[in-house]
RNA sequence: GCCCAGAUAGCUCAGUCGGUAGAGCAGAGGACUGAAAAUCCUCGUGUCGGUGGUUCGAUUCCGCCUCUGGGCA
């Protein structure tokens, strides 16, 4: 029999912290943040982490995990979301996997394999090289011979994917393409309730822009100069969060604020939409308006709590 | 009041030696299996300001009008 887990999905602006929140306290849920942004400490305004009085006392798991500059991808996340959901069972209660990087959520949903490996940064900044060399598709038809489905399903343009799938195919021998093929077979191990919380695009948008706005009124640059300041570099995966990479050209003298936050809201907005692409994709999934009118926010939460009921035989 | 320069896609602009037009941005859709808030792909018909004229044909040339800059009074 397999054992509940919600999911609670959505782009960013969506409402999804608060949700997460109020449903916890109803059906006796501790919260894993699936967010890649979050689980850096010191970087709190840009990534919208909820305070310890927004949690209310419930669990959160995988926010603050790790320094800027330390590791961290979908296979640790895995890893550790895993645990964590073990150890919830453990204490009977109801694990809810809450953030908007569809990638997290689906490689724990699915118990994607990630073969064992170490990342060779060496050999893909050497791949790396070639490419300024010689171009994008000197890289591409490098892939070509070694795996060419995968160099049929990734444009040459995508150095990051074409780099992975050469690194992966140097260390296992095997084309990434057969691996990824296994993996899309899965099923999910548990008796999922996956939600994604939606709204009107344009009220999206205008939600997006208030909350860079406020962003900025609660100190966002602050938080920004203080990471640069500590020493974090701007090359660091975390630096390039939202609200990151777009104010330190502000910082730098290099823009105005006004052009920053331009970009910034800009760019957010163009996240959100490949958050709901992301999601859409996702068959068993029930979608959340949250701009409704014909629910307030508590009618929608026990919606939700009445669909996973519905689902969960025994809690 | 006069002179000059503009008026073209939601925005900024290019262009048509006269045969009804195209870039960037915005916007929309999609991909994604160890960087994922990253990375990448696809999508462009709009009274070419209005109105007369010349012409087989005008967004393009000419006249007038309206509006917007700038200059001179």
């Amino acid at each position: 029999m397999n054992k509940p887990l919600v999911v609670i999905g959505g782009p960013t602006a969506s409402g999804k912290t608060k949700v997460g929140i109020e449903l916890a306290q109803l059906i006796n849920g501790e919260i894993i943040s699936a967010d890649s942004m979050q689980v850096y400490r010191y970087m709190d305004i840009g990534t919208a982490k909820p305070t310890l009085k927004e949690m209310n006392g419930i669990p959160h798991h995988l926010i603050d995990e790790i320094d800027p500059d330390e590791e961290w991808n979908v296979t640790l996340f895995q890893k550790k979301a895993k645990q964590h959901i073990e150890q919830i069972y453990h204490k009977n209660k109801i694990p809810i996997l809450l953030g908007g990087t569809g990638f997290y959520i689906q490689s724990v949903i699915y118990d994607i394999d990630f073969t064992e490996m170490e990342v060779d940064f060496e050999y893909r900044n050497q791949l790396q090289h070639l490419q300024n060399q010689y171009g994008n598709d000197y890289l591409h038809k490098k892939l070509e011979k070694v795996d060419p489905i995968s160099a049929q399903k990734i444009h040459p343009n995508n150095i990051k994917r074409i780099i992975r799938a050469l690194e992966y195919y140097t260390q296992t021998g095997i084309p990434i393409s057969q691996h990824n093929e296994q993996q899309r077979q899965k099923n999910t191990p548990y008796q999922l309730s996956f939600f994604a919380l939606t709204m009107d695009r344009h009220r999206l948008y205008q939600r997006i822009n208030q909350r860079v706005e406020k962003m900025i009124n609660d100190g966002l640059i602050e938080e920004v100069q203080n990471l640069l300041t500590s020493g974090y570099s701007p090359e660091l995966v975390s630096m390039q969060g939202l609200g990151y990479k777009e104010l330190i050209p502000y910082i730098n003298g290099q823009q105005t604020l006004e052009e920053a936050i331009y970009t910034l809201k800009r760019d957010t907005r163009h996240f959100a939409k490949r958050q709901l692409t992301w999601f859409r994709r996702e068959k068993n999934l029930q979608w959340i308006y949250m701009d409704n009118p014909l629910l307030n926010f508590e009618e929608i939460i026990l919606k939700i709590k009445n669909c996973i009921e519905e689902n969960v035989i025994i809690i």
